[in-house]
DNA sequence: CATCGGACCTGTTAGC
DNA sequence: TGCTAACAGGTCCGAT
């Protein structure tokens, strides 16, 4: 479900409601997540006041003095806000309650999401080998089109490789590819820079357009104070398999790339 | 190295 | 209407 923009969203929604909240306590119910939740997680949160609420790639930070709760959403995962008295809901497989009354509940149906801890002052295995934020200065064109030299498998692979930048996933990368007017199956490594170039502009362009607007809700999206993001009016090939392109009326076209259904316009994109 | 397929799960929808 | 198969916003890991 979440890209960069669905968890930026939860990381602002959240953030006012957790920063400086103590957590009184923890409840895992469900530890059989992507990795088991660390038996020792909440005797590292309990007691602690949240310092900071951050997010890297698509993980949540949640700082305590001793270190950070990492958590991912996975493919299903949403953290939403609750009275004290609000009933559990079916998934609902973590609870942080904290000193204002209010509980942190992460719910994830299919259990591909994780919390793991990070002690402080060190780097998680999964987080040490990421690339660059996608708004950072380090990620522009000219690093795009050095990494792909030589690399024969399609651009939007290529592009949803947390390696080459994180946060784009199969929604988002599309969505730029299309802005970029780039063909998602062309060979990385047969690209100019100056198309990188472009493509990189419109990574921002549209991530930040959605983080604009909540992010996206498909299906189920929600943000933490329950209301759903509005990107999707915005898709312009996403889940439009067969409909019209927007800019040229051609029907939308759906292909799979590294196993992910992707969508492009045949006469925009080239 | 780069690339591919399988794995982890449950819920919803498309198609017969 | 009902059953089954395909598919879903992620991403790691091992085999080739």
């Amino acid at each position: 479900m979440p890209e960069l923009p669905e968890v930026e969203t939860t990381r602002r929604g959240l953030q006012p409601h957790l920063l400086g909240a103590r957590i009184v306590d923890v409840d895992v119910r469900q530890p059989q997540l992507r990795w088991p939740v660390p038996a020792d997680l909440a005797a590292h949160l309990r007691g602690q006041q949240v310092l900071a609420l951050r997010r890297r790639s698509k993980y949540l930070l949640i700082d305590v003095a001793a270190g950070s709760a990492l958590v991912h959403l996975g493919m299903s995962g949403s953290l939403r806000l609750d009275a004290v008295n609000d009933p559990r809901r079916t998934h609902d497989h973590l609870q942080l309650s904290l000193d204002s009354g209010l509980l942190l509940r992460y719910n994830d149906p299919r259990r591909f999401g994780s919390w793991l801890w990070q002690p402080a002052g060190q780097s998680h295995p999964l987080l040490a080998n990421l690339g660059p934020e996608p708004f950072a200065d380090e990620f522009d064109g000219a690093r795009m089109w050095r990494l792909s030299r030589g690399r024969r498998a399609a651009v939007k692979v290529f592009l949803m490789d947390a390696a080459t930048v994180v946060g784009v996933g199969n929604i988002y990368a599309s969505e730029a590819l299309f802005r970029a007017g780039i063909d998602p199956r062309r060979a990385a490594g047969r690209i100019s820079q100056a198309r990188y170039c472009r493509l990189a502009e419109v990574v921002r362009e549209v991530l930040a357009e959605a983080i604009n607007q909540g992010g996206t809700t498909l299906r189920d999206f929600l943000r933490p104070e329950g209301v759903p993001g509005y990107f999707a009016q915005s898709l312009r090939v996403y889940d439009r398999h067969g409909q019209a392109c927007r800019q040229c009326g051609e029907p939308i076209r759906r292909v799979v790339l590294g196993q992910r259904a992707s969508y492009y316009c045949p006469t925009c994109q080239r």
